[in-house]
DNA sequence: TATAATCCGTTGTTTTTCCAACATACTTTT
DNA sequence: AAAAGTATGTTGGAAAAACAACGGATTATA
């Protein structure tokens, strides 16, 4: 238990916790580790959530299928991120399922517990309430970044909007994107192949100009 | 003071806390009251939030502008309902707009103090806490649920999509929706007339019926 | 280093969407 | 009940995206 704790203290969700009190908030919170092997399923679904995850080692995949049956995945689950905790706070029955893409341990945590601290009101409570807020406002501005994208007619626009917004976020007309062109024509939800071929025009119109993960707005 | 929390009291922000508690609760969060005339600027682009606001009466709406100045309305805010907490909670400048529709009112909480609780830990600390994450949590399922939507590539999967989600919701084949058609429309993101074509044709092939607010999945 | 695998851009064709304009149905107002 | 306003459906042409197929470049691997 002590091992697992020290792969994530420095996790957001335990950021500013002290490490003392990090064994007391395990029991405080209903701690449990659970292992998976590669394949297994963390979360199915249509099963009720009552607690969240803290990946401590491995990796997951959050999948969704859609009503002709269609596999899509939603997320990558890296060490320290953690997972389900929209889900375990509305009382909706998620629609997708988490997967172990390889060997994987995962720390779940009572979602209520976190959220009616203790009778003492511990120190750490009031840390973990300000980073869980953090992480799930943070993803809601993504969400809605995502979107603000995704809502644009044409592949042009969204790409200059995707362009706009990580300039800003960078503070630079000169930027590095953390996507392929198969991930970037994923997050935008358009065809790769059509993307690049806008790319490309929007460098022939002066407008942009790129190479690889390097983009410059003229 | 005491008029405005009346009006307010059986929020889904509010619920659950007993009304002896608000007041003691409005000094705890620091509470201020402001008025908006029509038309009025509630919160500007680029400058920093603090607190989130709880719209106690009137109607706001939250808009943006893209990279070439268009307009685009994010959502629109109805009494009791909460607005800009997700920005309240990342340190990130919003890239968004909120303005009066009418005459309104609305009660600033200071979304620190909220989710530090004093010393003597009130009870109605941990309701709250509570509540919001239950707000934000709701609103990240919803926008995933959106982006669900928008990501497919024509609007008869978007469509069959959206209506399957809200069958599953509704927990019946037969299904009513929210959203006129160009309401619809903007949710997808696509073009109202083209949408309705759409419709048309999955009427057609004996997939769906509907009637105005009606839909059937056949 | 040779080979395989992956990533990226290009092109032509097919499919879908957008757009504008209009027709019809339904609602609200007077 | 007439008139005006609003919501929805329809259509055809223009624009854009998807799709498939391929070739060159880069990266990973044997």
């Amino acid at each position: 238990m002590i091992n697992e704790l020290e792969k994530i203290k420095d996790s957001v969700l335990l950021q500013d916790i002290k490490v003392e009190e990090l064994s007391s908030m395990l029991g405080c919170l209903r701690g449990v580790i659970k292992h998976y092997k590669k394949g297994e399923e963390v979360l199915s679904q249509g099963a009720e959530i009552k607690k969240f995850g803290l990946l401590t080692e491995g990796k997951l995949q959050v999948v969704q299928y859609d009503y002709l049956g269609n596999k899509s995945i939603l997320s990558i689950i890296e060490p320290k991120q953690i997972f389900a905790e929209a889900y375990a706070y509305v009382n909706k029955i998620p629609s997708m399922n988490v997967e172990a893409l390889v060997d994987s341990t995962v720390l779940f945590l009572d979602s209520d517990k976190l959220s009616s601290p203790c009778q003492n009101c511990c120190s750490f409570h009031k840390q973990l309430v300000k980073n869980l807020l953090f992480i799930i406002s943070n993803k809601n501005v993504n969400l809605t970044e995502k979107i603000e994208c995704m809502a644009k007619r044409t592949t042009k626009e969204k790409l200059l909007t995707f362009l706009s917004l990580e300039s800003i976020k960078q503070n630079s007309k000169e930027i590095y994107i953390q996507y392929d062109r198969q991930g970037l024509a994923d997050y935008l939800g358009v065809e790769r192949s059509a993307m690049s071929a806008e790319l490309s025009k929007l460098k022939n119109e002066g407008i942009i100009e790129y190479n690889k993960n390097w983009f410059k707005l003229l």
